[in-house]
RNA sequence: GGGAGCAUAGCUCAGCUGGUAGAGCACAUGCCUUACAAGCAUGGGGUCACAGGUUCGAGCCCUGUUGUUCCCACCA
């Protein structure tokens, strides 16, 4: 906050310079303080190819607040930040621009040639978006930075795998997997995502062999895999077709002797009851094909072409053998009838290209015994989701998860630690780089060119970015970790595999909590991605209203796990509150003579209703912000500072800064300074950089030293000293008249700078007496004059108005129209007639006075004491007029 | 076929363990009141989707209905 104080607040050149002034004074640091509990985050690692979207800015956020809250609070806080190698992803954009710059593919520079390319890229673009977290204002201690392939990192992946291999978690197999033909790769079951697509099923003869003008008639949406039928399937109860169980079909077009077999597996509702099998391209034929001892043919290849040996099939890519196998099908009369039929289409989640159930070798880790524990973890509490809906959802996957596909054909990643002997054909696992066959020490082994998929190294984060498998010191004081924070869309991918892997390799869950949120949309909803080019760079709305702003926003207005739209005018309602902030702290500024903050001993009363008020809503936010209520947090936090302080508490202390009494006017501004500053603290995980920057410039408490910070202060506790319930309730009789009189003078059209006079009939003089100098200045009397209540002037030819300590009048005749005046009363009496009378009707219930809790039963009897004296008075005036 | 979310002011959404319905934006009126017009003051606007139930009391809990969104699942 520099002296010039500008009217309004402009956080582009500030939050650079905070930023660059933590990370000098290593604020971010996580330094292992044996007199301190630790809290750690380990941040979900974005792709190093990424660019910053906003829902990395909001789970930054979150984890930032997190952060920042505990470090307040006085733990070690330790925020992890790293970057993910994202094989499929960087493969692909590397791939890409090899291609349209240079023309080549990755296998015209061979995979270590490749492998440098990628390399320079991430060395290149890798910490763009670190750079990009900083500006939001990340509290990492970016000097622990990891990135997935990193040689740490490279370790754990290679000890987690041999282990695991020992353990017979890790297998080799011939499975039916998914497989995208575009990135020439398998996938994991997770990566494939389902979309309902229209599509046709064809329904197709088959002849029976020997039985002329027999047939079965099977239907499919594939056509084209029908080249590698090798049986049709029916029911066994199916009578329709039990005298042809173990006959021969023949495969048309190809000619191929197939049996017909009896599985349970065949629906007889569906369809015709017959199945034609295709083992080596459908994972339910495959399953059917292994109990009946079919035959697996597969007749595509890794680019989704027809394999050799289908004639004039052979070659064609298998949207367009499948016409041609239509057309043939058809003119060769085999095609019985074709329907449109809407299905569930496998794409993959990188290409969105659809995805080929193939058969094929690779390898897996077994998931039911790590999906025992991984359960139990989250059964028994150790790990809790936030919102709590979401353990259902994990445990649902878990529950039902299948093997876990690994192997990856790319050449990005961390390659399969696994070398074939081609002399005696077995296979070395080695922890170390393999030289020669443990079997029979030939020098003639080959590695498995597959890499890992990424998950697998991200699933070891939270302990790898420690130092696992080394057991490190850091290991030891911050692991397991405290909290994750991440979006619900990748609870299969990584937050469930986290848990079965750290609990598989540490013995212990990796986190107690898992905070979900949700995703961010644009103004109308739909998910931000490039093709719909609805993307809104959260940069540029940091460069435009602040990274606070954007923080704020992205933190309010919406609840644990629900997704939130964004909207930008939210940013400009945020960097209004930021303003507001700054213009409050100027004002405090520009009157401020005092030199340290400390709270008077003499307090007034508007003193102690703000102080009181501050008490009670420090407790509140600790509460919300302990149980991750962050938004409910922000929002009171924002009510504090914008209601109470700035438009209440400041005007009131108005007068007596620009007064003459020196001892009140620095008393008001110890009290000014001091609620500030615990303000501020209360909001700076929130606003990190404007809370920090008006903190500077401020007035310190006792103890703090010089060149500190205020990210570095303790986060305030309520003062059970400044508890003052008695003026809190005085000063609202005060609030109570003052904008009982701002109402009726707006309803009238006059002008604040037309000054009344006011007359108070009330039995609490003494309170009003206190307030005479804010009626003056808020409720623009030019005169108070306070009489008890039993003398009450004539209401005739006066404004006059009611709260329930108090009847006011202003001597503005012209002004009123006595039969409007009178209709509005009578509303009003009758308002608060029917008010009071629902009210004495609950309290003479003796249900509700007998068990509802006592302090209910007392709100609501002072509430009609209060609205008894408002109808006594209102009754009164207008019986007078 | 399972599972989950959502339905509250014109719009977008909050509403913590049941206790007098809230915010932001928008709208209306009056204010350049010496911190802030990115502001101040005041106001209008809601059968909390529908139907039952539990309770002294339901936006909140239970059951069902409707609409809507999402996730999971091998119906060819």
């Amino acid at each position: 906050m520099n002296t010039e104080l500008p009217k309004v607040y402009e956080p582009q050149e500030a939050e650079a310079r905070i930023y660059k002034k933590w990370e000098e004074s290593g604020c971010f640091k996580g330094h292992r303080d044996p007199k301190k509990k630790p809290f750690t985050i380990v941040m979900p690692p974005p792709n190093v190819t990424g660019q910053l979207h906003m829902g990395h800015a909001m789970d930054s956020t979150l984890q930032d607040i997190l952060t920042r809250f505990k470090r307040m609070q006085g733990y070690a806080a330790l925020w992890v930040p790293g970057t993910d190698h994202a094989g499929i992803a960087t493969q692909i954009k590397v791939e890409e621009e090899l291609r349209t710059k240079e023309n080549l593919t990755r296998y015209d520079l061979g995979r270590e040639k490749f492998l440098e390319r990628v390399w320079d890229w991430k060395h290149k673009y890798g910490n763009r978006i670190v750079e990009q977290q900083k500006k939001l204002g990340a509290s990492c201690d970016w000097d622990r930075a990891r990135f997935t392939m990193d040689e740490g990192c490279s370790k754990a992946v290679r000890e987690t795998f041999c282990s695991l291999y020992e353990k017979g978690l890790i297998y080799k197999g011939s499975r039916i997997i998914n497989w995208c033909p575009h990135c020439v790769t398998a996938l994991s079951d997770a990566e494939v995502e389902y979309q309902d697509k229209p599509g046709y099923f064809w329904h197709i003869r088959y002849p029976i062999q020997g039985e002329k003008d027999r047939y079965v008639i099977v239907a499919t949406t594939r056509p084209e895999t029908m080249l590698g039928d090798t049986g049709v399937a029916v029911h066994p109860d199916d009578e329709r077709y039990k005298d042809i169980v173990g006959k021969k079909c023949i495969l048309p077009l190809v000619g191929r002797e197939m049996p017909i077999v009896a599985d349970e597996y065949v629906d007889m509702e569906f369809g015709t009851g017959c199945v034609k099998m295709t083992p080596a391209h459908d994972p339910n034929d495959f399953e059917v094909g292994l109990r009946q001892n079919l035959e697996t043919i597969r007749v595509l290849d890794d680019n989704g072409k027809v394999v050799e040996g289908y004639g004039r099939y052979s070659g064609m890519d298998r949207y367009e053998a499948r016409k041609a196998i239509v057309a043939d099908l058809e003119e060769q009369g085999y095609l019985v009838k074709v329907e449109p039929h809407q299905h569930n289409v496998g794409t993959c989640y990188r290409c969105h290209n659809d995805v080929e159930p193939i058969i094929s070798a690779q390898w897996f880790v077994k998931m039911a015994p790590l999906a025992k524990e991984a359960l139990r973890v989250v059964n028994e509490g150790e790990v809790k989701f936030v919102p709590d809906r979401f353990s259902k959802t994990y445990t649902n996957w878990m529950e039902n998860v299948h093997d876990w596909c690994i192997s990856r054909q790319l050449w990005w990643g961390h390659q399969i630690p696994v070398w074939y002997c081609a002399d005696c054909g077995k296979m070395t696992v080695s922890r170390t780089d393999a030289t020669e066959c443990e079997h029979c020490h030939s020098k003639n082994i080959e590695r498995d060119p597959d890499v890992l998929d990424t998950w697998f190294s991200s699933a070891l984060w939270p302990f790898s970015t420690l130092g696992w498998p080394e057991k490190t010191e850091d290991l030891n004081y911050f692991y397991p970790t405290d909290v994750l924070v991440t979006g619900y869309d990748i609870i299969f991918f990584w937050v469930a595999r986290m848990i079965f892997s750290a609990c598989e390799q540490t013995k212990k869950p990796p986190f107690h909590t898992v905070f979900i949120h949700g995703l961010v949309r644009d103004d109308k909803g739909r998910k931000m991605s490039k093709s719909l080019g609805n993307g809104i760079d959260p940069l540029e709305i940091a460069d435009k209203y602040g990274a606070d702003a954007l923080r704020f926003n992205l933190v309010t207005g919406n609840s644990p796990g629900n997704d939130m739209r964004f909207y930008t005018e939210r940013c400009e309602a945020m960097r209004n509150f930021a303003n507001k902030i700054w213009n409050a702290s100027r004002f405090l500024k520009m009157n401020l003579t005092i030199d340290k903050c400390e709270l008077p001993q003499k307090l007034e009363l508007e003193d102690k209703w703000i102080l009181s008020k501050l008490n009670r809503v420090i407790p509140e936010i600790t509460e919300n912000m302990d149980r991750y209520e962050l938004g409910v947090a922000a929002q009171k936090i924002y009510d504090f500072i914008w209601d109470d302080y700035c438009d209440w508490y400041i005007e009131l202390t108005k007068t007596r800064l620009q007064g003459d009494d020196e001892d009140s006017k620095v008393r008001a501004q110890q009290v000014l300074c001091y609620v500030l500053t615990n303000m501020l603290k209360l909001l700076h995980p929130f606003m990190p950089f404007i809370t920090e920057e008006i903190w500077q410039a401020l007035p310190h408490e006792d103890g703090v030293e010089e060149g500190s910070f205020l990210m570095l202060q303790s986060w305030p506790v309520a003062n059970e000293a400044m508890n003052f319930p008695q003026e809190e309730k005085a000063m609202e009789l005060i609030m109570d008249a003052i904008r009982a009189v701002r109402t009726r003078r707006s309803e009238m059209n006059v002008p604040p700078s037309k000054k009344a006079q006011l007359t108070l009939a009330t039995d609490e003089g003494e309170v009003f007496r206190l307030g005479e100098a804010f009626l003056k200045k808020l409720a623009y009397a030019s005169e108070v004059n306070i009489v008890p209540a039993s003398e009450a002037p004539a209401a005739a030819g006066q404004v006059t108005v009611v709260t329930h300590a108090a009847q006011i009048f202003i001597p503005l005749a012209e002004l009123v129209d006595l039969e409007k005046e009178k209709a509005r009363m009578e509303k009003e009496l009758k308002k608060n007639t029917d008010e009071l009378q629902k009210l004495n009707t609950k309290l003479n219930n003796p249900g509700f006075v007998n068990k509802a809790p006592a302090h209910v039963v007392e709100a609501e009897r002072e509430r009609a004491v209060k609205l008894t004296e408002l109808v006594a008075k209102l009754q009164e005036q207008l019986s007078g007029m």
